[in-house]
DNA sequence: CGGCTTTGACCCGCGC
DNA sequence: GCGCGGGTCAAAGCCG
């Protein structure tokens, strides 16, 4: 029946417009980019500081994400494969000018500090990426990124894009794989003993997700598990979870494809999200839906980051909302219902400017608050 | 009852 | 051409 139902091509849902109808204020002017012709659309959309992506929204799970409550900053690595994620080489560190201490240093600080404190983006493609850091916050670009830093306190990573060919498994004449468009993002991850026995961890985020598969990965400890967005049928968002090989701390989320619906406008979309996370029991793999309803404006800020990437993974790509963006939550008319909201309904602040706060001030508002909701929600602690 | 997770099997891209 | 390994399928069972 799924491949009845599978809608295939990456190119099917990265047709730019492809999301329009209906979408919440901020979503409407999403862009899914076939990126095999859509490169100087990318370019300019990747400019915007008020731009959308999909994929599923990564940075929407570092600001929903119980995993990141923990009073962590998020440390994001964009790459085109984990160790080069998390191994820059001497070389590209060299180049970057960043160290190994001040990366160890951000780890251990993610459990110290606060949410974006310590915002890390790294382009693999040394030879077009330069780092700076402004409060802490490190971004590369191709462009001036002391300037990009310095001008806004939001990270913003643009680098050209790479022609790169979608294709969709199963689908004959068409490669997948290293052809396939990903965006990686790291964040902090809760400590293997609080994860499930399989080593295995789902941070959430707006969409839903049905996990379809799990495999255990050679080279690494921790199997991966696939998830396909369940908010609505024939979409082909996926995303992979799986920890850090090197820093089982760190968790590494690959999204790939494209939603090709709006956020999710019914809570049953998110059935298995909404699934109350009882440590026993061994079946709990997603969890609470993120309750993010922080935002007023339809003007979204977000943070673009492009990057292009040598070999493999030709394009990275990744953004969050925060200001302005209003995922259509169908509970939230009401004021949350119940949900456990209250973590982000005592945060009128990020209402002002989500990001700035988070750079500024740290995640949120509060630790202790944080902690607090991260442990009703996360379904490993 | 619908949607989820689990898990073994299958498919297929990719490297040798 | 072959084998490995990653990605997906789909049946079975669980859960609210």
């Amino acid at each position: 029946m799924l491949k009845n139902n599978y809608l295939g091509d990456l190119a099917d849902i990265f047709r730019p417009g492809s999301v329009n109808s209906g979408d919440p204020p901020g979503v409407s002017d999403w862009q899914y980019f076939d990126q095999s012709d859509q490169e100087p659309q990318m370019i300019q959309k990747s400019t915007r500081i008020h731009d959308q992506a999909g994929f599923g929204q990564p940075f929407t799970s570092l600001l929903a994400d119980p995993l990141v409550h923990e009073g962590t900053s998020i440390p994001c690595f964009f790459g085109n494969s984990l160790d080069e994620i998390e191994q820059p080489t001497p070389a590209t560190r060299t180049h970057l000018g960043f160290d190994d201490h001040k990366i160890k240093d951000n780890h251990n600080h993610n459990h110290n500090h606060n949410i974006f404190s310590k915002m890390l983006q790294i382009s693999p493609n040394a030879a077009k990426s330069t780092f700076s850091s402004n409060n802490d916050i490190i971004t590369s670009s191709n462009s001036s990124s002391a300037a990009a830093a310095a001008s806004s306190k939001r990270c913003l990573l643009e680098t050209s894009s790479t022609t790169l060919q979608i294709s969709s498994p199963r689908n004959p004449g068409i490669k997948r794989r290293k052809s396939q468009a990903k965006k990686v993002v790291c964040i902090p991850a809760p400590a293997p003993a609080n994860s499930r026995p399989t080593g295995e961890v789902v941070p959430s985020d707006l969409w839903a997700w049905r996990k379809y598969g799990q495999k255990p990965i050679k080279g690494s400890p921790y199997p991966r598990g696939y998830y396909r967005c369940s908010s609505s049928k024939g979409c082909s968002a996926r995303k992979q979870v799986e920890r850090s090989r090197t820093d089982p701390n760190m968790l590494v989320i690959t999204y790939t494809s494209e939603h090709n619906h709006p956020w999710p406008t019914q809570r049953n979309a998110l059935a298995g999200s909404t699934r109350t996370p009882q440590p026993p029991k061994s079946t709990t793999t997603t969890e609470q839906p993120p309750q993010i309803e922080t935002t007023e404006d339809e003007g979204s800020t977000l943070v673009g980051v492009r990057l292009e990437v040598k070999d493999e993974l030709q394009v990275l790509e990744g953004s969050f909302p925060a200001q302005g963006y209003r995922p259509e939550l169908p509970d939230q008319g009401g004021g949350g219902g119940g949900q456990p909201d209250d973590f982000f309904s005592g945060l009128g602040e990020i209402e002002v400017d989500p990001i700035s706060m988070l750079l500024n001030q740290g995640f949120l508002g509060g630790e202790e608050e944080a902690e607090n909701y991260n442990k009703d929600l996360d379904p490993f602690g």
